[in-house]
DNA sequence: CTCCGCCTACCAA
DNA sequence: TTGGTAGGCGGAG
């Protein structure tokens, strides 16, 4: 199920599966929609989530560190891509890694180029912060989301490249 | 099997 | 330095 949540950045839209957040948009670039009484209609345990997510997304979008993130539903994925999830959400506010050393940590060194196609097929972008994967000369590479969200991302968190 | 990608290391200008 | 490129890998069709 989809619900919006208000940031300082805008508004975003979370996804919700019956275990946990599922997926993550940006807000619009042209303002859709403006309210939603929808979420009247939530379970608890989905409002619950959304309220973990939207504390967690406006903190990692203040550059701080999200003090608990909701249950995440990375089922979606391929095996492959969840791993590769997993190790970026070990990596915090402000730091950042390269593809290369994303590969290295989930065993697969050479798998470099496909590290990059898990981050771009990332469901849950800011919240599994795949922002903060540069280039192997600590340069941008790309972003699906587009990369001036990546360069705001990394801004908030005190990085420039 | 083929094609593509948020990569890289390497080699030629 | 900049630019072109071939290798390597997982995912999608």
């Amino acid at each position: 199920m989809k619900t919006h949540i208000d940031t300082p950045q805008g508004v975003f839209t979370a996804y919700f599966s019956e275990h946990g957040l599922a997926g993550l948009d940006f807000p619009a670039a042209k303002p859709a929609k403006a309210k939603d009484t929808g979420e009247a209609k939530l379970p608890a345990t989905v409002r619950a989530w959304e309220k973990t997510t939207a504390a967690a997304l406006r903190a990692v979008l203040a550059g701080k560190d999200p003090k608990a993130l909701p249950p995440l539903d990375l089922s979606a994925g391929t095996p492959f891509q969840q791993s590769v999830w997993r190790e970026l959400l070990k990596i915090g506010p402000g730091r950042t890694k390269s593809y290369g050393e994303i590969a290295n940590l989930i065993g697969r060194s050479r798998a470099v180029r496909a590290v990059g196609g898990a981050c771009g097929a990332n469901p849950i972008p800011v919240l599994v912060p795949c922002h903060r994967v540069l280039a192997a000369n600590k340069k941008l590479g790309g972003f699906s989301g587009g990369l001036e969200r990546k360069i705001s991302l990394l801004a908030a968190e005190g990085v420039t490249v």
